[in-house]
DNA sequence: AAAAAAATACCTAGTATTAGGTATTTTATC
DNA sequence: GATAAAATACCTAATACTAGGTATTTTTTT
């Protein structure tokens, strides 16, 4: 499987770096770059579909966390990797609340790179080694992207989701209160990291076995 | 495969032979039956999960084709069957326009009910060969249940919305108004019998190649 | 038995979808 | 060139979802 990559960074040599670095790869192709968090979505707009989009946290017009919290909102299927200078905890989680997949120094090697842009793209997630390992507790117990984490309950609800029922219909059904349901459907989106409707039921269909 | 069904009727004597007909046939078991369309609800409510439900339009409390409009919106996954008395025309389409997969007079032979059971399952529609035919005719072109006959611009909205796409952000992307896209997903919504959002992304997700 | 996790319930406010219209313009098809 | 189909746009009102809380009870785990 050819992996389509967008790379995002303000500054341009390392952009160069990078793809002379990836280019090489087998299985990893750029189809584009840019250099700012609005020419991501331009791209986007226009069609480009990336398997990956890597991005910088610290650029100019759209910076990488505003940019990963609308890419996760609107383009929730496509994973979004930080590739960083900073490696403040503050940074991390900032990118990470905002939905990014995984988190990366830039003083990784070649190898751990690639590492990270397979292990993102099956749907895994990432932390640089180097990062403060508080994060990936942390990181763990707030969203947990592989196993599936959800309780008995949550995953019923889930379901009645799927199945196109509304929280109201979900709440007489299960015979509980119509705010229970909406806590529930609220626990989903913070720990599936999906935050509509639409999501959770491709979410669903993909992953689980309904 | 096991059928899984319910039937409603109020005619106690006319469930009773269906049962003794159907219960005979290998892969095809009444889980529920009903004397009206409330107690398809209630049964459902209680957790039946049929693969098909076979109805009477004229029936006390809840008819058939209040029934079908109610099913067809909270279960959408459940195909519902019209087994009549009545073969008039207005019968016939007021039925599928709520939502009926199906439609069987009462003169049908076992042989042509299991062929029509086994159809609707598997997601196709099935009309009585007693019927006038341009029944068959004007659901072909009205809602087309095999071949998808989505418009190319229906089929783009839809993929967006499977996307998780709001209608003002795919009016944004598309340079179009709201209420065009709101209206292209009424039209969707009417073509592919479909009334919710959740719905279309089941479908797109596993009927078109999206 | 205490602590943690899961399940329950409520509130407000904003945004989005659904359902019922009507109506004009553009593009294909005959 | 006429007709039909597709695409566009607007309106209102009701319903549903999302996001930000808080808080209690029940169940499980340690």
């Amino acid at each position: 499987m050819n992996i389509k990559i967008i790379i995002a960074d303000d500054h341009k040599l390392f952009i160069n770096g990078l793809k002379s670095i990836l280019s090489k790869e087998i299985g990893l192709t750029i189809i584009g770059e840019a250099n700012n968090g609005l020419e991501i979505i331009k791209l986007l707009e226009k069609d480009y579909k990336p398997d990956i989009i890597i991005t910088d946290i610290r650029m100019p017009i759209i910076d990488g966390i505003s940019l990963t919290k609308i890419l996760s909102k609107e383009y929730p299927n496509i994973p979004v990797m930080a590739l960083s200078m900073y490696d403040q905890s503050a940074d991390v989680i900032e990118m990470l609340e905002a939905g990014a997949k995984g988190y990366l120094t830039k003083v990784v090697e070649k190898k751990e790179l690639i590492e990270a842009i397979h292990t993102i793209v099956k749907g895994e997630y990432y932390f640089d080694k180097n990062l403060p390992k508080d994060i990936k507790v942390w990181y763990d117990t707030e969203h947990n992207s592989n196993t599936i984490i959800l309780t008995r309950r949550e995953k019923e609800i889930l379901q009645l989701i799927t199945k196109g029922r509304t929280s109201i219909q979900i709440a007489q059904q299960l015979e509980l209160s119509r705010f229970t349901i909406d806590t529930h459907r609220k626990n989903i989106h913070q720990k599936l990291g999906i935050k509509t409707n639409t999501g959770l039921v491709s979410y669903a269909l993909k992953n689980l076995n309904f």
